[in-house]
DNA sequence: GATTAAATCATCCAAATGGAAGAAAAATGT
DNA sequence: ACATTTTTCTTCCATTTGGATGATTTAATC
């Protein structure tokens, strides 16, 4: 009997391991992309036999499709854009620069604790194919359309420069998600670890300084940088 | 005999196949990440056996550290960041402001026609581990060393926002590059190529207005975007 | 407490993959 | 022409991996 989808736990224990996996899924696949994370290591880090998977989600398709589904669940949660978000203070208004900016910040933190958002939304899209067709349908483009009025409004309004649509939906999808996306490389480089408070509030306040040149938040009590950095700044001749 | 290196060809097919083999390995590489390409499609892809990447390369690892080393000369040639640029009237001096944008043109440019290389670093980067180490050690750090001296200049002089250096250069580099990293979510959404000249062309002025709030190039005949974007620009209350 | 269903586990299988070795072919030098 | 070296190909091997099967354990129901 070929049972395509997934199963409905009926037990407790079921659900707790079903849950166990979406979350080791998750960091996986966006640490190693589909065809190189594997079920088996999943299955060990959600201290789970590898036959669990087949059990609960029919295959490893299905189980990348779970584990982004509940994914996108979360962020739209955490940031407060699900239609029934608890209480209505909450919502936000998007059309409201101050929500707007309030928005924003949710999101460099969302971000900031979940950097496997957009690695997985990278990670796809790089490759092309029936997930990323799957994924665009499904959770991208609902987001970009919410997104796509509110947008066009501050640009109107001189809140955010004159620019084309796509072009700042990406830019400020990017300035916002990927020195979180990048950590590893930040904390090589420049011995700094992204997941720390003080340097997500420090790139909260570059972000809106670079998108709104918004001055009044230049705390300037930044994390510190390498000498390589600190002390050239001069031209040399 | 255990023949560690990368092997110096003789006849000048070799060098043929080995170009051909490293062309194929970034793109393989950039496009699933290190462990998901394999050997066996990349040798293919190069109309060679796969043999002949033990045979050029030893293994695997050398292979991909190879690839990137060639993907980095490129790009420094490409964008005339190199020492010894053929004339020099393509060296630039970042200090100036002229010179810094007709860097960040290049930049884009480059980046529109060889995402691979954002690719492999983000990759990489989301990865961790020896590769990563390699790479920021060996090539990324000597770069971002050499934008630190200028950016920091332009940030004093009020050409760009003041902000913290770290998120500074990653936000540079993002609303740059990631229009074509994730070329495949925005065909897909916005039905658009990136890789196409006046895509580019919008992407520059857009990036331009981002960063240097830069009315001048508002040429606007930007590539059509769907209705649901074009349409919803008003609040609906 | 016995029966039934759900959940879990230990094994097995076939395909894919990195790598190794030796034969064959092509180029080079004398 | 012939010997030597370089380059390429075919074949083989061990490991990993997604998936499948049947046994076993745990929970729920009567």
């Amino acid at each position: 009997m070929t049972k395509a989808a997934t199963r409905k736990p009926v037990q407790a224990r079921a659900e707790a391991t079903k849950a166990r996996i979406l979350d080791v899924a998750r960091k996986h696949f966006a640490e190693r992309g589909f065809e190189a994370a594997n079920t088996r290591d999943i299955a060990r880090d959600a201290e789970a036999s590898h036959a669990m998977i087949r059990y609960h989600f029919g295959n490893k398709d299905t189980l990348w499709r779970e584990a982004v589904r509940d994914m996108y669940k979360r962020l739209w949660a955490e940031i407060g854009m699900e239609g029934g978000g608890k209480d209505a203070a909450s919502r936000l208004d998007l059309y409201k620069i101050a929500d707007f900016r309030e928005f924003l910040r949710r999101y460099i933190y969302y971000a900031a604790r979940h950097p496997e958002y957009a690695r997985i939304v990278i990670a796809e899209s790089v490759r092309g194919g029936e997930r990323l067709q799957w994924m665009a349908e499904e959770f991208i483009h609902p987001a970009h359309a919410r997104y796509a009025g509110p947008l066009r409004f501050h640009m109107e309004q001189a809140s955010l420069p004159k620019a084309w649509h796509i072009s700042t939906v990406v830019m400020i999808a990017a300035i916002c998600q990927m020195p979180f996306v990048l950590a590893g490389e930040i904390g090589e480089i420049y011995g700094v670890d992204m997941s720390e408070e003080a340097a997500i509030e420090a790139h909260i306040d570059s972000v809106f300084a670079f998108m709104f040149r918004d001055p009044s938040r230049f705390r300037q009590n930044w994390p510190k940088l390498p000498d390589w950095v600190e002390g050239s700044s001069a031209p040399e001749t």
